[in-house]
DNA sequence: AATGAATGAGACTTCATTCAT
DNA sequence: CATGAATGAAGTCTCATTCAT
């Protein structure tokens, strides 16, 4: 590797040939950028803003972002363009994924509460930002896609009810999910983690195979 | 300084223009402001734009409405302060009750489609501003308590299934329903109003008394 | 709404204007603010007005200075934070040192014309700005503190008359001072420079121990 | 007298002819400026505010009053306009009348602590106002050379010691009690009307025709 | 007489961006 | 690479005033 050294004083030893370690990464930027949005909403947030909270001054900023319409979009690609990491559970059977998928919609830690804080804006944003949508259009599209083929693959293995249509029930579920997401967010007095978890718990045993006896 | 001291001598404003003929009314404001949200985001209008909208000047507006809070308070309520006609509905059966209630869900006229635009702009939109949250944050509530007592009645009126517990489905149907609105509203290519309809028919349907045999 | 929540994707301020070689200090902003005070009164000027003044534009004003009120701070700051700089007296015996507090209160320059203009802005700007009340009640109080110390000195020394008190005598001084700069002020013709010394200084004559006789 | 009724029924009965009781009386609207410019500042209210505090409507007070600066005129004049009301003294012994005068001095009552703001905002007003300054420009002088009438009469009248010269200690009572009442003002803590009176009367004294003995 | 509607000018402030160092 | 200076555009809001009713 030819990168600079990770420190300012130039170390030719063992780090040299290392990227060099900048003040701000990109990806601390975007991590910035998603807590702004998620605190003040899409556009309530400056430049100045996000340099202080990220410690530096306001040119070393737009020194390593080109403007601002590009720091969105690659806060909505931090957050979205790499799948959730679902891979993990493909070994297990698909009513487990199932739940594991459910789980997602359970506000029950405040990194999750980010998420849908941010999942929030997002669905805001795209509604009327062209460079949003047109970057992130299939992305919803994509995860009902996913919950349609795990609930196939559940329907092919047995473990859920043989006359399902797994894309209805992927409808199903997605909606279901946003909706109690949403309901959590806003009246969480009303619709507990507990509750939210209870209804989706409901709903997907519904889906399994009855049991014959 | 917030209030600024004026000097007195050098007098402003003196010539005033001529007032037109035309008359806004706080209705025809807070309407102009919905669509504003709705075609541009919560914070994406200025008093400007508004204004030009609504072919008046600037200053009428504040003339109307004392600043920009007022305006989103007063949109909002132009939505949302009356409880959505229900009270027709009164007479009917509770199942068919139901049914007009899950109608609403179903975005398949731009009236329909205007007003979810603006849900989902509102619910970003009281994420960040207090004032707005601390005034509409039992609305959601109170539309959940209303399906609630829905249910109930359709329980007690032998329609819907006796175990049925209806705070739970009423935080159920809400959910549903505005998770597949969001959904129409992202990606009305998968998900059309006819199949949006056609899963809360089945979820309805589901939460009807069986018909013994 | 106080904190603007502007859209995103329409840029704004995108090409900025070059910035001139013209450099602004603190200290030039703040001279420029009590020359704008004295000239046209505590409020009688714009942020547009003074930026013209210094060849600036108006971005660059707040750039830096936050705001009005700090600018308003920050030029009070400039004539009183530093006591005048009357420790080059200190070894003068004190009725010397009392003569030259004395001549401060005689309008007989540009220089101390304007300082006393601004004096009476002050006067009335802190009747009405309670940040600046707060911030330099105690200015007043101080001065006349040090008056009663060298007046206690000289009483010491034997100077002056050894039945005054200081306190007493200090306040007194003060107000015959400032009110003969109003005066010199606003009936220049009827009170000269010359009027006014003559007053002060006879009175200082009356504080001085009786020649023995 | 040819003016209608006091009230808007029309009576025809005794009190027919008399000036119809407007809402609103030029004097009282001269009086709330008055207040507002000691509250506020020479520059820092607005039409809106003095129609509030009227209790009329902002129409209404246009109505009755060309413009502001008219407004201001008015209100110099309801306090400045008129001498003071000393000739009630006139058949003093002119020590008593001096007396009275410097009682002038000493801000122990609301009334007294209004004029002297008002008076502070006006001396910083006549400085930058010309069409204040144009209007009572005189009215200082004016001032001093009614003190100094009267020390002349205590002269001649041997209440007074027989060397003093009236103009000059005229501009030194009108300074001192100026002064003081600057000071009250701004450190009341540390001058009270007390210490003031106590001030002013040693003064007072000093000027008396020593008694032989 | 009284008032509400209307308005243009201008106030302060925020902000994204460019540039020289 | 990092930063502070500079700036024009645009934002919200205030305000004195005019006019029709």
């Amino acid at each position: 590797m030819t990168a600079p050294s990770p420190t300012t004083t130039p170390m030719r030893g063992r780090s040299a040939g290392r990227p060099r370690a900048r003040a701000v990464s990109r990806a601390a930027i975007a991590d910035a950028v998603v807590d702004l949005i998620c605190d003040r909403g899409f556009g309530g947030w400056s430049m100045r803003d996000l340099a202080e909270r990220l410690g530096v001054s306001l040119g070393t900023l737009t020194h390593h972002m080109r403007d601002k319409q590009t720091l969105l979009i690659e806060a909505m690609d931090s957050m979205y363009v790499l799948p959730p990491d679902w891979s993990r559970y493909r070994r297990l059977p698909p009513a487990a994924q199932l739940a594991r998928m459910a789980e997602t919609f359970i506000i029950d830690t405040p990194r999750r509460r980010r998420g849908w804080r941010f999942w929030v804006e997002y669905m805001a944003g795209v509604g009327h930002n062209t460079a949003l949508r047109d970057r992130h259009e299939q992305r919803y599209e994509r995860q009902r896609r996913f919950f349609a083929r795990v609930i196939a693959a559940g329907v092919t293995a047995g473990d859920l009810a043989t006359d399902l249509d797994p894309e209805h029930e992927a409808a199903r579920l997605l909606a279901l999910g946003n909706g109690l997401a949403v309901q959590q967010l806003v009246t969480p007095d009303h619709l507990s983690p507990e509750a939210a978890r209870r209804i989706l718990t409901t709903y997907l045993t519904s889906l399994q195979r009855p049991s014959e006896g």
